[in-house]
Parts: C-alpha cells; structure tokens; sequence
DNA sequence: CTGTTAGCGCATTCAG
DNA sequence: CTGAATGCGCTAACAG
C-alpha cells in the first residue's frame, strides 16, 4: 500500500492524505481523522526511503561497530543501547550500526556522512586526541561524543567525571590509612583511563605519597586481566594494600587473586571499582559486597540521545555538554589496612 | 557531491557513472578506474535513500530494542552484535536497530516492515509459541530467528541443542553420583528454557532419579537472582549436591551462595553453568574452574548473519536451520559429590 | 561500450 | 481547506 493507493482509496488526492498524516495545520479536522483511521486499517506506513529523499532527512542516528574486540564493545553495551532506545522511541529515530570494514574507522564515518543514512552520530571511547572527532567537526557533521577529548572547536558531548571518581577513590582509602595503592584500568590512550589516572595521581601528591609505577596498571577490561594484574601486584613485597579496579569485571578477576593469596578482601587488601550500574551483576550483593564509584551507563544513554535531539535542533553545540558526578558508594571491600598475619 | 557532479566532472552521462561504481559488466575497464579514481578523490558516496528507493532494497537487517528490561538484551548482546557485525561488513549491510514503543512489540515489526526500512529481520528470545514469528511468516517477511519456536511453516533458525547441554550436563553429574541436582534457569515460557528443562529432566528418567519440583527453578539472569536462589535451594534438607545454572551472571551468585553456607565448590555442592564465552569472563579463570556447556553466542551471530544473506538471495527457508552442538567442558566445580562434615 | 528517458514514493511549491 | 505539478538522487529499460 502506497500514498497513491489511500489516496484513491479515500477518494483525495496524495498531497490531502500526505498532509493529513504529518499533521500539517490546514487540514480539516474530519479529514484528517478519516485518514488516520484508514491509514491504519490499511496498515498504510511510509515508504521511509522516499520520504527521506524527500526531505533530506533520515530518522536515524549512527554508531559504528569496531569488529575488532575493543573494549568499546564490551558488557556495558547493552545498557548503554538500553537507555538510548528508551529515549529514541519518544521521538521515532532508530539506531543504524554501522560495521567497520577493513579496520578503517575513518572511513566508515565518511560513507556513513556521504552516503546520507544518518542524521547523526554517536562517537564511544574517544582516545585524548580523538581523529573522529576532528574529521566530524571537519566535516560539520552532527554528533555527540560519549567521553572527552581535546579539541579547541566546541561540540556536544557527556562524560562522567572520571578524574573526580578517582580522586575521591583513593582519597578515601587515605583516609582509612593506605599509603600503597595500586590501580588497574582501561587501556592507555583513552580519555576516561588518563583521566582516572590523573584523579589517581592527584589525590595521592595532596597527601605527599609517592606515586610507584608499578601501581598503576592499563590492560583490556575481563576478570582475566583483573586476576593476573591483581595477582602479580600482591607478589610484590611490600604489596600494595588496596586496589582501584576500572570495572565491575576486573574487580571479579581481582577479587579472586586477593583469595587467592589469602588475604581478607577489605582487611589486609581493599578494593574499590567503578561500576557502571548493570542488572544482571550486582556491587551490593558480592560477598564482601564491593565498594564502587557508581555511574549508570544507562542514564547516560538516555541522556546522550536527548542530547542528539538537541543538537539536530540546531541548539549551539556549544552549550551541549555535561560532566556527571561519580557517587562513591562505601561498602565493605574497602576499610582499614590490616598487617598480614 | 551527487551523481550528477561526478557525471560533469568527468565528461560522461550518470548512468556510466553509475553503472562503473555498481560493477556493471558494460563499462571498459579504463573507464570505471577513471570513474572509482574520481569518487574516490572528490569523496563521492551514493545517496543511500535515493538508492534504495530505485533498486527497491534497503541494505540493512532489522532487530528490534525491547526497552522493557527483559533478558533478550543482557550481557551477550556486545558478543552477538559483534559477530553479526563481523559477517554484515563483507556486505555492506547495517544494522538497523528499532526501539519499540508503547511495549507493543509486534506493532513495532510491522511497522518497520511497511516503512521499508529493512531488508530482513533477526527475531530473538523466542517464545514455545512466539507470535513475532507468525506474524512475520504471514507478512512474509524475510528473517532468521535466533532460538526456536513451535511452529508449522518453514523457516530459518539458528538455535544451540539446549536441551542437549542440560541433559549432558546432567548426565555428568548423575555419573558422578549426584543425586539431588537443581537447576536455576532462564524465565518460563522461553523456548530455551523450556528445552534445558526438558534436557534435565530426560536425564533424570533415565536413570530413574525422581524430580523435585523445589529444585527447579526459573528466573532473570543476574548474579542477584542466582545468589538468592541457590541460597534457598541450599537451604533445603536434604539439600541439592549440585547446581546448574543457566549463565555465567546466575553462576557467579551461585559460587557466592555456596561459599556463604560454607561448602566447597566442586566437593559439598557441584556447578555447572551455561557459557556463551564472553572475553570479559572466563570460565576457566574462576576459582574453582568453572564446568561449563559451551557455545559462542559470537559465532551464533556471524552464522545467523550469513543464513540472513542466503535468505535475501531466495534459497529456500527450509533449507536454512541449524542445531548447534553444546560442548560439555570438565573443569573443576565439578565432582563426586562429598559430605558436609 | 555509452547515453536518453522514465520512474521509485513521497513532500512540497504554487494555484485555486 | 484541497489539488496538480515538480523534484529529491539514483537505477534500469530502452536505444544507439
């Protein structure tokens, strides 16, 4: 069924029918409501690719899929898309993911641009100089970036206040009275792992303690990881009496090398994490339950795509951006260093 | 830059052009270098919407975003897309993912069935009866369901032998000289679920072991649900020496709940668990080891993008359905059962 | 091997 | 308030 069809169906012509339907004022009241009901008893929708070559615009927002195993595609993925398509079915926009071909992501942004299947897009995991922002600002097209990078020209993004969620982190296990503190994070280069760095190394020289390079840790995010670097941190001598895990799941792999080496969780060895907030793996619950810097990934998703809105509004992007507090959640895996026994 | 630019640009009609970019046999090979040199310089990318509204197809598979908080988009979700993603990108095909509105689910199919806005669809988290699938076998709308459903029309599926896994599993534990074996699955009333049970349950028969109804147990996936539940279980007496937990989330609360009543994994109490292998949690780093049915929702994802594509290219639906084996791995939370002191 | 012409289905001028 | 004509950018018959 197409617009011609109704349209003869109803006995009106095309440009009637199509008015009716996108709720352009000078249509009757009548008319428009005997459209809309023979619209649906037809199961009449728009052809949406006609549509959009016919008003320039698409109804969709892009988010490229990295087919390699980068940790921009990891567990917390399904409830940042959770809260996007929460906020995108308000206003009737799909989510277009677009596969990365040939490790080109450069190249993916730009057939995506030019071959005009989104209106915008979404941009994860931004390194501190991030080439994909620079060619979308380039490029002007619009976008918001999930994180942050440095870039002189304004633009629209949300990130969470990693530096803070760090810095409050450490300087709470300060104040129980650790002085050796390790971290084990995300991959080098990305801003959120530099920034949580920098909170890190902040909160330590506020109370004059050495920073130990060999405390600070950036691998892949899996329990693996989590164990092995957990595991060969507590083998020095003198090990470190608390760890900084940057997720839920290198604080499982963390968790376990603590047992393993017999120590306490909490006691000799404390461990605080940064929990992105998921249903199905829950802080409160660990056994000792986990002390977190709590942030839902899914609030900001939803957040993001509203953001979007805005910006393909044509608010200056200027005045789009927003860093979230970190709320640091005490719990028990973190107290009072304990000797050895 | 649209066609008609690169046309004047190079001297030739828009249909040369055309026909050079597409790989039309009919052009001189001089001609479509001179042609794939120029788009390539003046960064030509065909207006996706024009394209698809000549040729009357779409390039882009559909799956549709529960934005309920159901099990269908848990944690395996950034595995599955990624193998999804890994096969659409030899063929350049996006992935359009539609958030439902208003919970009505199958009103949101047909929706992005009359609009046009894909090719093909991928249907997960089936149902025994699952009415997306009828409704989309009516509309005869081409698309490969992930999981099965009881239905009288041909069509494609990619599903993993579950009852298989359970009844293997269960079969190990029997052997072992378990007795008393609970099992803490996914929701009731998804086909999955239905069929571990039934797995289960065959294994039980045949050696003649009864069913205790309390050790069956069905809920979300979250380490939440898996600790709760398996406390209870274990609180029973004579409790089950034996759990089998339906996703590494449920496992990881079932670990807890055992070591909180303080027996040992793999001796007092047994776990298996169901693993779709994630990169970010790996079975055989637990401690204990975990025993694990295993099978890559990420391979799952590549080979259900391929069977989309023989669909899209007319073979026939019935040719197009797989079981995939469940390999039972032994690792360590697996063993003779052994008395609590 | 290349060009001319006519749609694909819709939204939108411009007239009434 | 409604309708007839034009174009969005591309592909596919049909000619040459």
């Amino acid at each position: 069924m197409k617009l011609k069809d109704l349209a003869e169906q109803l006995g009106l012509s095309q440009t009637t029918v199509s008015r009716a339907l996108n709720g352009y004022p000078e249509v009757s009241e009548a008319t428009r409501e005997r459209v809309s009901q023979a619209a649906l008893r037809y199961g009449y929708s728009a052809n949406a690719n006609a549509r959009r070559l016919a008003i320039g615009r698409v109804g969709a927002i892009g988010i490229l899929m990295p087919n390699d195993r980068s940790d921009r595609f990891g567990p917390h993925t399904s409830e940042f898309f959770s809260g996007l398509a929460e906020r995108l079915a308000h206003d009737e926009m799909d989510l277009l993911m677009s596969p990365v071909i040939d490790n080109s992501e450069i190249a993916a942004y730009q057939r995506l641009i030019s071959s005009k299947r989104v209106d915008a897009m979404i941009v994860t995991g931004p390194t501190l100089i991030d080439e994909r922002v620079a060619m979308l600002i380039k490029a002007k097209f619009p976008f918001v970036l999930h994180g942050q990078t440095n870039i002189d020209v304004p633009h629209a993004w949300l990130d969470i206040d990693n530096c803070g969620a760090f810095r409050q982190a450490t300087t709470h296990l300060l104040d129980l009275g650790h002085r050796r503190i390790a971290m084990i994070d995300g991959l080098k280069g990305h801003t959120f792992s530099e920034h949580r760095e920098l909170g890190y190394r902040e909160a330590l020289k506020e109370r004059g303690v050495m920073v130990d390079p060999r405390f600070i840790v950036h691998d892949r995010f899996s329990d693996e990881t989590g164990f092995r670097e957990a595991q060969k941190l507590l083998s020095y001598t003198p090990h470190p009496t608390a760890i900084l895990a940057g997720s839920m799941m290198t604080a499982l792999g963390v968790f376990r090398a603590v047992r393993s080496k017999g120590y306490q969780l909490g006691k000799e060895v404390s461990i605080i994490a940064h929990d992105d907030v998921f249903p199905y793996l829950n802080a409160s619950n660990m056994v000792p339950s986990m002390t977190t810097t709590r942030s839902s990934i899914r609030a900001a998703g939803i957040r993001i795509a509203e953001m979007l809105v805005r910006v393909l509004d044509g608010e200056p992007v200027e005045d789009i951006h927003e860093v979230w507090p970190v709320e640091l959640v005490l719990r028990q895996s973190s107290g009072p260093p304990v000797l050895s026994a």
